[in-house]
DNA sequence: TAGTAGACTTGCAAGC
DNA sequence: AGCCTGCAAGTCTACT
């Protein structure tokens, strides 16, 4: 599922379980995510208290005391296809891992293509599988700290703004959409941005990231949240997968070009 | 070193 | 219907 948006609008479902106890933790599935996780991993989480979970980009970093008094941190990433499913309706082959806990709440962990992960480890493992991250869209300092990334080297706008070290959270869909209402050409130079562009972007990643994040996310092929609820931020969409569409704006067709292997999408009117 | 393809994985949709 | 190709919310590795 999941760009920031769509993580952020997944932790808020997932509060509910603040204050809960883990009773055990269990293994679906036989096959690895994008990280191998041990049985002693999920053995850890036995008898603990969840106690906080905090976003860093697209990672949920949850904070728990464990059984025997020590802290310890949960990292979990979506991937392109991941969920967390409170209390499941149903069941899928691709349900991976299950969480019982206290008042009989379960959480599952359901990723078709497996390119997200569960990680089990000490307090700071959050931290340290964040600790490349650029700005998250809310930082004052993102304008200045994406400005000192885009003046080095000779990359387009679009890879710098996907790239998670200079921003933390954004992804294709979100970037085609800040670009579109900054005016901003995809294949633009990120060092010929003018300061200006770049705190025009900084708003427009907030903006769409906020309008999102109030729509419950977007739900492009299935990305269903916690609570198995879809997103409708996806109607909202401006350019992303409108290739042939006129622009909201203008009415000229949007255009879909490959950028970084992945399907950029733009007017070219509008965005110079 | 910076930047770009390729790989990983499964399912779905479009085209023939 | 059945088969094939291409594409998808991400990121890590390997190569130029």
């Amino acid at each position: 599922m999941p760009e920031l948006a769509e993580v952020e609008v997944t932790r808020r479902q997932l509060l509910p379980l603040l204050g809960l106890t883990v009773a055990c933790a269990e293994k679906l599935s036989d096959k690895n995510l994008r990280l191998p996780l041990g049985k002693g991993d999920l053995g850890r989480l036995s008898g603990a208290r969840l106690d906080a979970i905090d976003r860093r980009g697209k990672y949920l970093i949850w904070h728990f005391l464990g059984a025997d008094g020590v802290p310890l941190e949960m990292v979990v990433h979506l991937g392109m296809s991941g969920k967390t499913l409170l209390d499941a309706a149903d069941a899928s082959p691709h349900d991976h891992l299950r969480w019982h806990w206290s008042q009989g709440a379960t959480l599952t962990y359901r990723d078709v293509r497996r390119f997200g992960f569960v990680a089990v480890g000490d307090v700071g493992l959050g931290t340290e599988m964040t600790a490349t991250m650029g700005p998250e869209p809310w930082d004052e300092t993102w304008a200045a700290q994406v400005a000192a990334k885009a003046k080095k080297g000779s990359r387009s706008v679009k890879a710098l703004l996907m790239d998670q070290s200079v921003a933390a959270g954004l992804g294709n869909i979100y970037v085609c959409e800040a670009l579109f209402a900054t005016g901003i050409h995809p294949e633009t130079p990120a060092y010929k941005l003018k300061n200006k562009q770049i705190e025009a972007l900084h708003e427009a990643v907030q903006g769409v990231l906020e309008r999102a994040i109030a729509a419950g996310g977007s739900s492009i092929q299935d990305f269903k949240a916690a609570h198995g609820s879809p997103g409708y931020f996806q109607l909202e969409l401006k350019v992303y997968g409108r290739a042939g569409e006129g622009c909201p704006a203008c009415g000229e067709e949007i255009r879909a070009i490959k950028q970084q292997g992945r399907t950029t999408f733009f007017c070219a009117r509008c965005q110079r």
